[in-house]
DNA sequence: AGGATTGTTCAATTGAAAATGAACGGATTC
DNA sequence: GAATCCGTTCATTTTCAATTGAACAATCCT
């Protein structure tokens, strides 16, 4: 690789920054740093896999971001090794995943399921506490609520697995 | 209300806590500031719709805080003012709305579909600059990813609306 | 009219979460 | 075993969104 494209790569070009720009907002929304979305959109745009020193270069981030990133983005199965290529390589590269369905289920398991779980552990205690209220009325109108708080996680959770096969194709 | 009762509803008791606490949880999930989720969480465990000021005074919140939380949770269709019961009552009350498909329809059509939107513009900007490029190899692989995005974009567009019917009971 | 009450706005402040970067560990090579 | 390379960790710093609170409507009451 000569001088030129060295200098060239150690930055995003402006149609690179506008399709990171993209995955930045869009995991905005997803309550994630701006950082992962970076991070997956440089991959997504990459024709070949990258590695840590690669992203650190060219996004300017630092090098534990470009690390915690990486981890979550695993996590997530939104990134995985790319496989190396026969000689002896220490550096390890990563690719995107792209199957809206990996993503999606990823997405699910790491970020929503463990939200509900604890959720329901939260509404159980609560209910025991409600059920020996004093007032009846109180008790009552508590119950209610905490019943509606139920039937809110049972429609989440049936919800989640028919979300994950619409996606799935 | 005697002093006994004001004194006592200056502040949340542990139980009223530990609700308020679940939609803080909840909707930090969602991307939205705490204040949303206590102010909410009240209003889902009060027997009775509260003022602005009920509020600010339980929760130890600001009176802006307040009433910027209120008009999002309008505008999610969350909250909504009560019937004034009768007499001239100047002050206005809120009550939650607790059907689980207006809170996620206010929310896919407050917060998701705007960026569904935007994000849709700022692909076919793209699209469009991809297409112009020189190299025919990075052009045809940009425009694979860019395909891909947005078939992405028409999954969740068509998946929004079955969502919401699944969680229409 | 003037005063009291209710709610909004927005510039300034705060605080929680993200990013940094130096120190460290482990693996590899010479 | 020393030097180098690659990646992780975590205490500190930075950043940016949430919150505050004072000024400002708007409306009501007498």
């Amino acid at each position: 690789m000569n001088q030129a494209q060295d200098k060239a790569n150690e930055s995003l070009d402006p149609l690179e920054r506008q399709v990171v720009d993209v995955f930045v907002d869009g995991v905005r929304v997803l309550g994630l740093p701006r950082s992962i979305g970076e991070i997956y959109g440089l991959l997504f745009i990459s024709r070949e896999p990258l590695s840590l020193d690669d992203l650190v270069i060219r996004l300017h981030i630092s090098k534990g971001s470009a690390s915690q990133g990486l981890r979550l983005l695993k996590s997530l199965g939104a990134v995985r090794e790319a496989a190396q290529n026969g000689h002896s390589e220490r550096r390890t590269y990563y690719e995107p995943a792209i199957e809206l369905k990996r993503l999606v289920g990823g997405f699910i398991r790491e970020q929503i399921r463990p939200h509900l779980k604890s959720g329901s552990i939260k509404i159980d205690r609560i209910a025991k506490s409600a059920s020996q209220l004093e007032n009846p009325e109180q008790r009552q109108f508590l119950s209610e609520r905490i019943e509606r708080l139920n039937q809110w996680m049972n429609s989440g959770s049936k919800v989640l697995p028919i979300l994950q096969k619409l996606l799935g194709q």
